[in-house]
DNA sequence: TTCATGGTTTGATCGTAAGCGAAGTATTCC
DNA sequence: GGAATACTTCGCTTACGATCAAACCATGAA
């Protein structure tokens, strides 16, 4: 055992460890979806006590697995990175496949479509990802490191919703990118694109939030959108 | 909070308390290589004595992180999926983002070249990830899933170094796949191909095992072979 | 058969950390 | 200013789990 592995194993343990707290667990799969809240939100989705919940994100805090932003007499609590989010969902894959190959086909909201920190995922998701790249409107980037780019009749399509590509390009963040879908097991659309295409389709009622979870609800001017503008059969 | 997202928490809660555990970390990745271990070798590893190695392996195997194999009287570890070392992976990218603001360019034998299951990874597995595709032996798959294929050229250039294409495209196993390299941040090639390749260059004696870690050395025949086969400047 | 080796089970000890309520600090609203 | 809200800190209790030694099985070798 060399030095430098074992220094990355024990602060690979107090992440875990970070995670593994139940009522932390709560918390973060609360803010998967990208969103920020308070820590008595927070306190409420664990199902603990206010000052239990306190030290609970000042540890999350501490491992810089949480930003702090505070605000008046509000404390708002958000995943650091997407990194963050990535090993929840890595987590999620290992956990649900045992159980995975006793009732493979779990009727489940979450399933057909959820956020994924701050854009679709699920069903729905994976469904407009593979129909993007049929239409030819999004293409895999040439190092093949799962990054992507849009034609030009994807962009002209994306601006057509609303979507101001343009800045998505100039913003620091990855532009567009594929994310794999822990319950489809095939990628669907992340980065700067994936994010203001759930803001487009939010603003549109495509789809509405699952008050008190990650789900989406697909409407039924949603379903009838899709399929118009991008023939895709719900 | 929904039935499905709590169940889901609490066995991801389950998941990442099984990797906590500073000796089972330890564990899992002195086995990331892909390599089985016995009972007695990982208790070495993880600095514990034999019983206390025996429940926390029988922890593992019960959360299904671990494969057991009886062998004589030997029992032989591994880990049961890719997507556990994956999720090992990730707990890495974010133990080790924050300390990589301060010392940004560590040197570390880990960082050159290492083992990622049963393929290479670090800066030489990285090197010759891109070469390939600059060359043209490999391309991304049409889907964009960071999934790859060998071309006609890359299927010869492969054969020359006596690996089985065939048979790697006849078993189960993905083919050719992007693996995220934690230290580079960018793609390796890991699946069938990239584990021929590994087991190619150590027959090769392009690179030889670092005994007791998962590091890998290049050899001066390897970086001489490499130079004139494929153009890599080491 | 007997002995040695590899591995697991048992029982007891010990430390860490999760939990709550009460008290303390800060900020907004009236 | 004073009351109410949001959040943290403190002190205490409790419980879980990591550890080891010793006893206990199983396999292979003599």
């Amino acid at each position: 055992m060399n030095v430098a592995s074992s220094d990355a194993d024990i602060s690979v343990s107090a992440v875990a460890a970070a995670i593994a707290e139940p009522a932390r667990t709560r918390m973060l799969y609360c803010l998967l979806d990208g969103h920020a809240r308070t820590a008595t939100e927070l306190a409420i989705v664990a199902e603990v006590g206010a000052s239990t919940a306190s030290v609970h994100l000042a540890t999350l805090a501490q491992k810089h697995l949480l930003q702090v932003q505070a605000q008046g007499r509000h404390r708002y609590y958000r995943l650091t990175s997407p990194e963050v989010a990535a090993a929840l969902e890595a987590l999620s894959i290992i956990a649900a496949s045992p159980r995975a190959r006793f009732e493979p086909n779990t009727p489940n909201r979450l399933r057909a479509a959820r956020t994924c920190y701050d854009h679709m995922a699920g069903a729905l998701a994976v469904a407009l990802h593979d129909r993007f790249i049929a239409l030819c409107l999004l293409t895999a980037g040439p190092r093949g490191d799962g990054m992507y780019d849009l034609t030009d009749a994807g962009t002209v399509a994306f601006a057509k919703l609303g979507m101001d590509i343009a800045h998505a390009r100039s913003s620091r963040r990855r532009f567009a990118c594929a994310c794999l879908d822990w319950s489809e097991r095939r990628p669907h659309l992340g980065g700067a694109v994936g994010a203001m295409l759930l803001d487009a389709a939010l603003k549109r009622r495509w789809v509405v939030r699952d008050m008190d979870s990650r789900a989406l609800r697909l409407t039924p001017s949603g379903r009838r959108d899709l399929r118009t503008r991008f023939g895709i059969e719900g």
